[in-house]
DNA sequence: TACACGTGGTT
DNA sequence: TAACCAAGTGT
């Protein structure tokens, strides 16, 4: 049995008429109850949208939120976040996840100092070439900050074309070239249009069309959607489990939460030994941060293992005062 | 292609 | 509560 959406079948000569029943009634509902959010402010800038699509990788909104809002007053252009050494992005990236994202975003900021006049590029291709760009960032940026058509393909928007189109509970683990093609034929040929579905789309899938418990009963296009007229099957395959607990992920990050906290370099041997317990630290939320680290347990083998990644990758660095941030 | 890479809320 | 999951990128 084949749920394709009869919508699909039309020649490939851009979104066929059929698809304008879908375009109005996703962004009709976006524009009625679309999250209100700084960086689609109207007041928005090219670089706190940039800013924001990095944060967003792989991270949900609410944890975006306060760091961002720091970000931009701290570093309001990508000149006053490379005039500051690298570590201090790493260091107020706080506890977002993924911290080589703040590394790149840094060098980003100076590769648009050194190369584009200090400005965020606005074309795909030159987007693609900044450090932490690929190619959802680079088509997000084109048409959430400068107004491009493109097509933006993320988790959500994925989500939501396997079911509403292909009527399946979940796209394929990985992005294929069948999915970009079938998001290319979606999206309206006008600019302005295309970006505010690439927009509604992707709303939709972030707050109705969720991976776990999908609220249908809000949902615009119920009455549309392939995979609710299948009968919501279950997904085509179980998800692998992502570990952490002992993992050199778990470690890298306890070390690097040290690091941020630590006014100073720091000596290895407090990272892998623990405090020897000198004085009482005036600092308190250092010794919470190394405490954690203790808790961890890890065999020393592998704080060193980890230690070693993060100075290889550029996270911390190494000088005869001691470990810490990059400066 | 598959894996490494952080973190914390939700189910 | 252990697992799942989130506006991905780089190797």
């Amino acid at each position: 049995m084949n749920f394709q959406s009869p919508l699909l079948s039309a020649p490939e000569s851009g979104p066929p008429r059929g698809h304008d029943a879908l375009h109005s009634a996703i962004t009709a509902w976006f524009e009625a109850s679309a999250r209100v959010l700084p960086w689609r402010s109207a007041d928005r800038t090219p670089w706190g949208v940039y800013v924001s699509e990095v944060m967003l990788q792989q991270t949900p909104v609410v944890r975006v939120l306060p760091v961002w809002t720091d970000w931009l007053a701290r570093w309001p252009t990508p000149a006053h976040l490379a005039a500051e050494p690298a570590g201090e992005a790493v260091r107020h990236w706080g506890r977002l996840g993924y911290p080589r994202r703040a590394l790149r975003l840094h060098a980003a900021a100076t590769a648009m100092v050194d190369l584009h006049e200090g400005a965020v590029p606005s074309d795909y291709d030159t987007l693609l070439t900044l450090p932490g760009v690929g190619g959802y960032t680079a088509a997000a940026v084109a048409a959430f900050a400068f107004g491009a058509r493109e097509t933006v393909v993320d988790t959500n928007i994925r989500r939501v074309h396997a079911r509403l189109v292909g009527g399946k509970a979940l796209p394929a683990p990985a992005l294929t070239a069948a999915e970009m093609r079938r998001a290319a034929l979606l999206l309206p040929e006008e600019d302005a249009l295309s970006v505010q579905w690439n927009a509604a789309v992707m709303e939709l899938g972030a707050v109705v069309c969720t991976a776990r418990s999908p609220r249908c009963e809000a949902c615009p296009v119920l009455e549309s959607c392939a995979w609710v007229a299948a009968g919501r099957p279950e997904p085509d395959y179980v998800p692998r489990g992502q570990a952490w607990a002992g993992t050199d992920r778990q470690v890298r990050g306890a070390i690097l939460a040290v690091l941020r906290e630590a006014e100073d370099y720091l000596v290895p041997e407090l990272l892998v030994s623990g405090p020897v317990d000198l004085s009482p630290p005036s600092d308190n939320s250092r010794l919470t941060a190394l405490d954690t680290l203790h808790r961890l347990r890890a065999p020393a083998q592998q704080v060193e293992r980890a230690l070693a990644g993060l100075l290889a990758d550029g996270l911390a660095q190494e000088t005869t005062g001691g470990i810490g941030l990059p400066r």
